[in-house]
DNA sequence: TAATTAATTGCAATTAAGTTGCAAATAGAA
DNA sequence: TTCTATTTGCAACTTAATTGCAATTAATTA
Protein backbone atom coordinates (compact mmCIF):
# COMPACT_ATOMS: atom_id res chain seq x y z
CA UNK A 1 0.00 0.00 0.00
CA UNK A 2 2.00 2.73 1.39
CA UNK A 3 5.14 3.47 -0.73
CA UNK A 4 8.83 2.09 1.25
CA UNK A 5 10.09 5.55 0.44
CA UNK A 6 7.60 7.36 2.34
CA UNK A 7 8.33 4.88 5.69
CA UNK A 8 11.79 5.34 5.01
CA UNK A 9 11.65 9.32 5.13
CA UNK A 10 9.10 8.99 8.31
CA UNK A 11 11.65 7.85 10.19
CA UNK A 12 15.03 9.81 8.49
CA UNK A 13 12.93 12.68 9.63
CA UNK A 14 12.75 11.63 13.24
CA UNK A 15 16.76 10.42 13.42
CA UNK A 16 15.79 7.01 14.08
CA UNK A 17 17.87 4.25 12.04
CA UNK A 18 16.36 2.42 9.16
CA UNK A 19 16.53 -1.11 10.21
CA UNK A 20 14.19 -3.91 8.73
CA UNK A 21 12.07 -4.15 11.72
CA UNK A 22 11.23 -0.26 12.12
CA UNK A 23 10.05 -0.25 8.56
CA UNK A 24 7.77 -3.19 8.86
CA UNK A 25 5.88 -2.14 12.06
CA UNK A 26 5.81 1.41 10.50
CA UNK A 27 4.51 -0.20 7.42
CA UNK A 28 1.96 -2.07 9.57
CA UNK A 29 0.60 1.16 11.08
CA UNK A 30 0.67 2.56 7.77
CA UNK A 31 -1.91 0.06 6.12
CA UNK A 32 -4.15 -0.08 9.17
CA UNK A 33 -6.95 2.05 9.76
CA UNK A 34 -7.19 1.72 13.11
CA UNK A 35 -4.96 1.52 16.17
CA UNK A 36 -2.95 -1.42 16.74
CA UNK A 37 -1.69 -3.05 20.10
CA UNK A 38 1.09 -4.76 21.04
CA UNK A 39 -0.34 -8.14 20.27
CA UNK A 40 -2.19 -6.92 17.04
CA UNK A 41 2.05 -6.37 16.03
CA UNK A 42 2.74 -9.46 17.34
CA UNK A 43 0.19 -11.72 15.36
CA UNK A 44 1.28 -9.62 12.57
CA UNK A 45 4.69 -10.08 12.35
CA UNK A 46 5.44 -13.15 14.02
CA UNK A 47 9.29 -13.42 13.43
CA UNK A 48 9.57 -10.11 15.46
CA UNK A 49 10.49 -10.40 19.25
CA UNK A 50 8.03 -9.22 21.75
CA UNK A 51 10.51 -6.93 23.21
CA UNK A 52 11.71 -5.17 20.57
CA UNK A 53 8.32 -4.38 19.18
CA UNK A 54 7.97 -2.73 22.62
CA UNK A 55 10.81 -1.00 22.50
CA UNK A 56 10.02 0.15 18.87
CA UNK A 57 6.90 1.43 19.96
CA UNK A 58 8.20 3.53 22.60
CA UNK A 59 10.64 5.14 20.87
CA UNK A 60 8.27 5.67 18.09
CA UNK A 61 6.04 7.70 20.81
CA UNK A 62 8.88 9.32 21.95
CA UNK A 63 9.52 11.07 18.49
CA UNK A 64 5.91 11.92 17.50
CA UNK A 65 5.96 9.32 14.74
CA UNK A 66 2.73 7.46 16.86
CA UNK A 67 0.93 8.21 19.67
CA UNK A 68 -0.49 6.48 22.47
CA UNK A 69 -4.19 5.42 22.42
CA UNK A 70 -6.61 5.27 24.97
CA UNK A 71 -9.21 3.03 25.50
CA UNK A 72 -10.88 1.13 27.51
CA UNK A 73 -9.42 -2.35 27.26
CA UNK A 74 -6.48 -1.54 29.57
CA UNK A 75 -4.02 -2.54 26.91
CA UNK A 76 -1.84 0.60 24.86
CA UNK A 77 -3.03 0.73 21.84
CA UNK A 78 -1.11 3.61 18.99
CA UNK A 79 -2.01 4.67 15.47
CA UNK A 80 0.00 7.17 13.70
CA UNK A 81 0.56 11.04 14.51
CA UNK A 82 -1.37 12.73 11.25
CA UNK A 83 0.07 15.94 10.89
CA UNK A 84 4.11 17.29 12.00
CA UNK A 85 4.39 15.53 15.37
CA UNK A 86 8.39 15.16 16.71
CA UNK A 87 9.54 15.06 19.68
CA UNK A 88 9.28 18.34 20.94
CA UNK A 89 5.83 19.52 19.19
CA UNK A 90 2.94 17.00 19.40
CA UNK A 91 -0.33 17.38 18.63
CA UNK A 92 -2.04 18.07 21.92
CA UNK A 93 -5.85 16.87 20.56
CA UNK A 94 -7.30 13.75 19.68
CA UNK A 95 -10.63 12.27 19.19
CA UNK A 96 -10.87 8.32 19.21
CA UNK A 97 -13.77 5.83 18.49
CA UNK A 98 -14.08 2.55 20.10
CA UNK A 99 -16.72 -0.04 18.79
CA UNK A 100 -18.11 -1.82 21.47
CA UNK A 101 -19.03 -4.66 18.46
CA UNK A 102 -15.86 -5.05 16.91
CA UNK A 103 -13.85 -3.78 19.90
CA UNK A 104 -11.59 -1.87 17.28
CA UNK A 105 -10.45 1.71 17.85
CA UNK A 106 -11.08 4.77 15.29
CA UNK A 107 -8.95 8.04 15.01
CA UNK A 108 -11.96 9.94 13.69
CA UNK A 109 -9.66 12.58 12.57
CA UNK A 110 -12.43 14.78 10.88
CA UNK A 111 -13.43 16.20 14.39
CA UNK A 112 -12.22 18.33 16.83
CA UNK A 113 -12.79 18.38 20.12
CA UNK A 114 -14.46 22.18 20.96
CA UNK A 115 -12.75 25.16 23.38
CA UNK A 116 -13.96 23.91 26.90
CA UNK A 117 -13.82 25.61 29.94
CA UNK A 118 -10.95 24.55 32.22
CA UNK A 119 -11.97 25.12 36.35
CA UNK A 120 -9.35 28.27 37.33
CA UNK A 121 -5.96 26.62 38.60
CA UNK A 122 -5.78 24.22 36.03
CA UNK A 123 -3.19 23.80 33.20
CA UNK A 124 -4.36 22.12 30.07
CA UNK A 125 -2.19 21.10 27.57
CA UNK A 126 -3.35 17.68 25.85
CA UNK A 127 -7.30 16.59 25.33
CA UNK A 128 -8.26 13.00 24.33
CA UNK A 129 -11.88 12.31 23.62
CA UNK A 130 -12.67 8.50 23.66
CA UNK A 131 -16.39 8.30 22.26
CA UNK A 132 -17.29 4.51 22.48
CA UNK A 133 -20.64 2.70 20.24
CA UNK A 134 -21.21 1.05 17.59
CA UNK A 135 -19.04 2.09 14.57
CA UNK A 136 -19.97 2.33 10.58
CA UNK A 137 -19.06 -0.84 9.74
CA UNK A 138 -20.62 -2.98 12.13
CA UNK A 139 -23.59 -0.44 12.25
CA UNK A 140 -24.05 -1.41 8.61
CA UNK A 141 -24.03 -4.65 8.44
CA UNK A 142 -26.46 -5.05 11.52
CA UNK A 143 -28.46 -8.59 11.01
CA UNK B 1 -15.59 12.07 56.56
CA UNK B 2 -18.55 10.44 55.07
CA UNK B 3 -20.68 8.61 57.83
CA UNK B 4 -21.31 4.89 57.81
CA UNK B 5 -24.81 5.43 57.20
CA UNK B 6 -24.84 7.07 53.84
CA UNK B 7 -22.05 4.35 52.81
CA UNK B 8 -24.55 1.41 53.54
CA UNK B 9 -27.44 3.09 51.64
CA UNK B 10 -25.59 3.20 48.73
CA UNK B 11 -24.62 -0.82 48.88
CA UNK B 12 -28.51 -1.10 49.54
CA UNK B 13 -29.54 0.71 46.90
CA UNK B 14 -27.89 -1.20 44.57
CA UNK B 15 -28.62 -4.59 45.99
CA UNK B 16 -25.00 -5.46 47.49
CA UNK B 17 -24.17 -7.23 50.91
CA UNK B 18 -22.93 -4.70 53.82
CA UNK B 19 -19.53 -6.65 54.30
CA UNK B 20 -16.74 -5.03 55.86
CA UNK B 21 -14.48 -5.42 52.79
CA UNK B 22 -17.15 -2.91 50.67
CA UNK B 23 -18.18 -0.76 53.38
CA UNK B 24 -14.06 -0.22 53.70
CA UNK B 25 -13.26 0.28 49.77
CA UNK B 26 -16.50 2.14 49.20
CA UNK B 27 -15.24 4.52 52.52
CA UNK B 28 -11.63 5.08 50.63
CA UNK B 29 -13.59 6.09 47.44
CA UNK B 30 -15.88 8.37 49.62
CA UNK B 31 -13.02 10.23 50.84
CA UNK B 32 -11.09 10.53 48.03
CA UNK B 33 -10.80 13.58 45.91
CA UNK B 34 -8.88 11.37 42.93
CA UNK B 35 -9.57 8.20 41.06
CA UNK B 36 -8.26 5.47 43.17
CA UNK B 37 -6.48 2.45 41.61
CA UNK B 38 -6.52 -1.22 42.62
CA UNK B 39 -2.88 -0.73 43.88
CA UNK B 40 -4.56 2.70 45.83
CA UNK B 41 -6.68 0.93 47.56
CA UNK B 42 -4.26 -2.05 48.36
CA UNK B 43 -2.11 0.44 50.11
CA UNK B 44 -4.68 2.07 51.96
CA UNK B 45 -6.47 -1.15 53.37
CA UNK B 46 -3.47 -3.71 53.96
CA UNK B 47 -5.54 -6.38 55.17
CA UNK B 48 -7.81 -6.60 51.91
CA UNK B 49 -6.91 -9.63 49.87
CA UNK B 50 -6.00 -8.52 46.41
CA UNK B 51 -8.72 -10.82 44.68
CA UNK B 52 -11.25 -9.65 46.94
CA UNK B 53 -10.43 -5.77 45.37
CA UNK B 54 -10.40 -6.96 42.25
CA UNK B 55 -13.78 -8.47 42.24
CA UNK B 56 -15.45 -5.67 44.30
CA UNK B 57 -13.91 -3.49 41.69
CA UNK B 58 -15.51 -5.10 39.23
CA UNK B 59 -19.23 -5.17 40.76
CA UNK B 60 -19.38 -1.99 42.11
CA UNK B 61 -18.99 -0.90 38.38
CA UNK B 62 -20.93 -3.36 37.23
CA UNK B 63 -23.52 -1.58 39.75
CA UNK B 64 -23.00 1.98 38.81
CA UNK B 65 -21.28 2.79 41.96
CA UNK B 66 -18.19 3.68 40.79
CA UNK B 67 -16.72 3.98 37.28
CA UNK B 68 -13.66 3.41 35.10
CA UNK B 69 -11.76 6.55 34.82
CA UNK B 70 -8.91 6.37 31.52
CA UNK B 71 -5.84 7.86 31.62
CA UNK B 72 -2.20 7.41 29.91
CA UNK B 73 -0.95 5.21 33.11
CA UNK B 74 -2.47 1.91 31.24
CA UNK B 75 -3.78 0.55 34.79
CA UNK B 76 -7.32 1.37 36.03
CA UNK B 77 -8.71 3.84 37.98
CA UNK B 78 -12.19 3.94 39.54
CA UNK B 79 -13.90 7.09 40.86
CA UNK B 80 -17.24 7.45 42.54
CA UNK B 81 -20.23 8.10 40.02
CA UNK B 82 -22.14 11.21 41.26
CA UNK B 83 -25.66 11.21 39.64
CA UNK B 84 -27.93 8.44 40.12
CA UNK B 85 -26.46 5.63 38.26
CA UNK B 86 -27.60 1.96 38.16
CA UNK B 87 -26.97 -1.40 37.00
CA UNK B 88 -28.87 -0.38 33.71
CA UNK B 89 -28.73 3.52 33.03
CA UNK B 90 -25.33 4.78 33.32
CA UNK B 91 -24.12 8.65 32.93
CA UNK B 92 -22.43 8.26 29.60
CA UNK B 93 -20.10 11.01 29.93
CA UNK B 94 -17.53 11.89 32.06
CA UNK B 95 -14.76 14.91 32.27
CA UNK B 96 -11.34 13.84 33.87
CA UNK B 97 -8.09 15.89 34.59
CA UNK B 98 -4.79 14.32 34.70
CA UNK B 99 -2.14 15.62 36.52
CA UNK B 100 1.45 14.84 34.94
CA UNK B 101 3.11 16.32 37.50
CA UNK B 102 1.71 14.20 41.11
CA UNK B 103 0.07 11.66 38.36
CA UNK B 104 -3.42 12.46 40.16
CA UNK B 105 -6.21 12.04 38.07
CA UNK B 106 -9.36 14.13 38.87
CA UNK B 107 -12.81 13.93 37.83
CA UNK B 108 -13.88 17.64 36.23
CA UNK B 109 -17.87 17.75 37.51
CA UNK B 110 -17.95 21.28 36.55
CA UNK B 111 -17.74 20.33 33.23
CA UNK B 112 -19.18 18.78 30.54
CA UNK B 113 -18.82 17.68 26.85
CA UNK B 114 -19.51 19.82 24.41
CA UNK B 115 -22.70 18.27 21.76
CA UNK B 116 -20.03 17.26 18.54
CA UNK B 117 -20.71 16.54 15.28
CA UNK B 118 -19.69 12.40 14.97
CA UNK B 119 -19.27 11.04 11.58
CA UNK B 120 -22.18 9.47 9.92
CA UNK B 121 -22.65 6.29 10.48
CA UNK B 122 -21.36 6.25 13.64
CA UNK B 123 -23.84 5.51 17.02
CA UNK B 124 -22.04 7.53 20.01
CA UNK B 125 -22.90 5.62 23.81
CA UNK B 126 -20.45 7.32 26.00
CA UNK B 127 -18.04 9.89 26.09
CA UNK B 128 -14.84 10.11 27.60
CA UNK B 129 -12.90 13.18 27.90
CA UNK B 130 -9.41 13.21 29.22
CA UNK B 131 -7.28 16.34 29.83
CA UNK B 132 -4.09 16.08 30.70
CA UNK B 133 -1.79 18.89 32.01
CA UNK B 134 -0.99 20.16 35.56
CA UNK B 135 -3.26 20.29 38.75
CA UNK B 136 -4.45 23.64 40.65
CA UNK B 137 -2.72 22.12 43.54
CA UNK B 138 0.43 21.84 41.73
CA UNK B 139 0.57 24.64 39.60
CA UNK B 140 0.19 26.69 43.19
CA UNK B 141 2.95 25.41 45.16
CA UNK B 142 5.21 25.59 41.89
CA UNK B 143 8.81 26.85 43.48
C1' DT C 1 35.69 -0.39 1.02
C1' DA C 2 37.02 -1.46 5.68
C1' DA C 3 37.08 -0.04 10.35
C1' DT C 4 34.63 2.07 14.09
C1' DT C 5 31.03 2.97 17.24
C1' DA C 6 26.76 4.05 19.09
C1' DA C 7 22.16 2.47 18.31
C1' DT C 8 19.50 -1.52 18.00
C1' DT C 9 18.25 -6.22 18.75
C1' DG C 10 17.35 -10.82 20.90
C1' DC C 11 17.20 -13.58 24.82
C1' DA C 12 16.43 -14.70 29.64
C1' DA C 13 14.63 -13.31 33.69
C1' DT C 14 11.65 -10.49 36.34
C1' DT C 15 7.88 -7.48 37.78
C1' DA C 16 3.22 -5.93 37.58
C1' DA C 17 -1.69 -6.40 36.44
C1' DG C 18 -5.52 -9.08 36.20
C1' DT C 19 -8.19 -13.67 36.11
C1' DT C 20 -10.02 -18.30 37.43
C1' DG C 21 -11.48 -22.24 40.28
C1' DC C 22 -12.77 -23.86 44.44
C1' DA C 23 -13.63 -24.64 49.24
C1' DA C 24 -14.69 -22.01 53.50
C1' DA C 25 -17.12 -18.27 55.60
C1' DT C 26 -21.03 -15.22 56.19
C1' DA C 27 -25.02 -11.73 55.22
C1' DG C 28 -29.57 -11.74 55.13
C1' DA C 29 -33.90 -14.18 54.39
C1' DA C 30 -37.08 -17.75 56.17
C1' DT D 1 -31.85 -20.57 64.62
C1' DT D 2 -31.44 -22.59 60.17
C1' DC D 3 -30.62 -22.28 55.44
C1' DT D 4 -28.75 -20.75 51.13
C1' DA D 5 -26.88 -17.84 47.82
C1' DT D 6 -23.37 -14.47 47.96
C1' DT D 7 -18.95 -13.26 49.20
C1' DT D 8 -14.33 -14.14 50.54
C1' DG D 9 -9.47 -15.97 50.74
C1' DC D 10 -6.06 -18.71 48.85
C1' DA D 11 -3.33 -20.85 45.23
C1' DA D 12 -2.38 -21.05 40.69
C1' DC D 13 -2.28 -19.05 36.32
C1' DT D 14 -2.37 -15.82 32.37
C1' DT D 15 -1.21 -11.62 30.12
C1' DA D 16 1.20 -7.17 29.81
C1' DA D 17 5.26 -4.80 30.32
C1' DT D 18 10.17 -3.95 31.96
C1' DT D 19 15.19 -4.62 32.74
C1' DG D 20 19.99 -6.09 32.02
C1' DC D 21 23.27 -7.63 29.10
C1' DA D 22 25.83 -9.51 25.38
C1' DA D 23 25.63 -9.85 20.32
C1' DT D 24 24.53 -7.56 16.15
C1' DT D 25 24.18 -3.94 12.78
C1' DA D 26 23.22 0.88 10.54
C1' DA D 27 25.53 4.57 9.39
C1' DT D 28 29.60 7.50 9.86
C1' DT D 29 34.48 8.21 8.86
C1' DA D 30 38.98 7.06 7.47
Amino acid sequence: MTDTNSITTILENHGLRKTPNRISILNEFSNSKHALSHADIENALKELDRVTIYRTLSSFADQGIIHKVLDESGTAKYALCQSECTEHKHEDSHVHFSCTKCKLTFCLESISIPMLQIPKGYAAKEFNLLVQGVCKNCNTKRI
